[in-house]
DNA sequence: CTGAAAGCGCTAACAA
DNA sequence: TTGTTAGCGCTTTCAG
């Protein structure tokens, strides 16, 4: 068996609460005393068995992280900031990936609940009873889904779409193509809504296309269609959706961006990497990990009843795949 | 709080040790009184707490995974499919990224030990001696790392690597240039065993370059230097910073494959993606994954004293990247 | 087949 | 300032 308090104590010539103590509240204890313990449990190699204390406090100092696929970059970014932010507080983090079932996040939930003290989840599917009676079960953190009273960090899609659209028409563009994604989704339909407004703003012309798989060959098959549009740029639902629409156009011999401006969503490593570098909207997967996190650990602390809802802006940067649409510019007419 | 085994046995009308049996050795209970008992614990929503019967049991029903970098698809390849395995058995898995030092792997290997029955580590960048030193804190499982007396799941990165060699050299290609990594780790040394092995065989001319950087960046700088070297072809150390050399080649005006073969290593998602698609070695990360957490998980039963050691196969993936030389073919002159 | 009781490693009153 | 004791939620002898 491992090594536990009452060596320690032994060693030390204490009790085992005395260790506690020195370890948990060093003040509650004389300074010499302290030392003889912490002497004791070095040399000893001691760690403390945290279930064992979690049993007790009703603390784990686990968190749960559970995202749609621990394949998708777009998750293992958040991932990666929400595991190192929660190391930071000594919190270990437990992981689990949903596959198919849009319930089976609910599930996870469920199954960590007991070892942890809380849970960030991470753009469920799910429905909002689903996720209200998930809340129901452990301490929650949403993360780019909102749902009333429940804490959540967001990301703003919808000033991303905006954005874009907005980019574009100051080019000249008057008739784009927008590839949608999955429509399930909240932040999808973040996206539609700066959209829509972008479009009753400007009066441009935004063709719906799709919905398309969020894919490499989702973008090609959507190329063909956008091309057929007559329209001079296409909004991507996502980056590898806008790599697909690139590798398509380069196929079918368009150039990017003199016939046709292309953009992403997302702005993953590799948005960087196309050819020409894609225009596209960065969304900062990393600080909402960070952020959510530290919503969640604060929370446990606070009792304040406000739920937090922070959203955390998005930001177009531009590359080389949007240009002004060829030909002559007509000259732009804003709506009276 | 929440609700308890003794919750469900006031209802089921039992005691808590018929409940515990019910729940954990169903043949030792009447299977009347264990449907009651399930039934009771069913209309509660009565979950274990699986941390108290750890403290008992001394085993906690979680695993450890413990990678370099959780920003690195091929530690995500991994992890997805570890996590997906450990869900399986029902095992909960806790996930650590290391960052900079190689030695904090170890000290997440210590800090997780008390709350899992075994951890799989990826990649170590430790030294021999520190990781022997983990494996005895807890159950401990390697994933592209050899250390005898502890098991593992290796990828044959030799094999990939003289595969390599073997098409470029029946391409007709006699003279390559090989863009080193990082130095230090496992993989990279048996990468480049396989690299001489071919060299040996063949009498390739075999130019080492570097090491680089395993980026982008890093594969635009190296294409340069591959360039002034007067070869044919050019094997990158991964993926990524082949498509670094694909993308300096293009601005130079290199055509690919035909004045210059290029070969990736790992075969990520964006090896089909760059253009032309990418030829290189196909890693079963996901294979590797689940194999080192199915060993985890048969070595908490077994008391067998063998150490497995997996090596899972690697291979070459032809694609767009790679073709004959340039100029007319010089037929090829094995060695005597 | 079932219950009573001990105890896993630890913390939190309560005394001393 | 420190030790004693109870007990977190659960499993597991040991009786019955």
């Amino acid at each position: 068996m491992a090594i536990t308090i009452r060596d320690v104590a032994r060693r030390a010539q204490v009790s085992v609460a005395t260790v506690s103590r020195a370890l948990t509240t060093p003040d509650l204890v004389r300074a010499e005393t302290r030392s003889r313990v912490l002497a004791a449990a070095t040399e000893l190699g001691y760690r403390p068995n945290r279930a064992a204390r979690g049993l007790i406090t009703g603390r784990t100092g686990n968190i749960g992280i559970v995202v749609p696929d621990l394949g998708d970059p777009v998750f293992t970014a958040v991932l990666k900031a929400a595991q190192a932010r929660a190391a930071q507080a000594d919190y270990a983090v437990f992981v689990a990936g949903g596959d198919e079932d849009p319930a089976t996040e609910v599930k996870l939930v469920h199954a960590m609940a007991k070892q942890v003290d809380g849970v960030l989840v991470c753009a469920p599917a799910s429905t909002d009873e689903q996720v209200a009676e998930a809340a129901g079960a452990t301490s929650l953190v949403l993360l780019d889904r909102d749902l009333p009273g429940v804490p959540a960090a967001l990301l703003d899609g919808a000033g991303g779409a905006e954005q874009v659209v907005d980019h574009l028409v100051a080019l000249g563009h008057r008739r784009v193509a927008v590839l949608d994604g999955p429509r399930a989704s909240w932040s999808n339909r973040q996206r539609r809504r700066g959209l829509a407004a972008a479009r009753a703003r400007h009066g441009v012309d935004l063709v719906d296309l799709g919905p398309f798989a969020p894919s490499y060959e989702g973008g090609t098959r959507a190329a063909d269609l956008a091309l057929a549009g007559d329209v001079t740029a296409i909004v991507a639902y996502d980056d590898i959706m806008a790599s697909g629409v690139l590798a398509r156009l380069r196929d079918r011999g368009v150039p990017v961006p003199g016939e046709m401006s292309v953009t992403g969503f997302g702005d993953l490593p590799y948005a960087e990497l196309c050819s020409p570098p894609l225009t596209t909207v960065a969304v900062p997967l990393a600080a909402a990990g960070r952020t959510a996190v530290a919503m969640l650990l604060a929370g446990f602390d606070a009792q304040d009843a406000d739920v937090p809802r922070v959203v955390l802006p998005t930001r177009l940067v531009v590359r080389s795949t949007t240009a002004p649409p060829p030909g002559p510019v007509r000259p732009r007419r804003d709506q009276p």
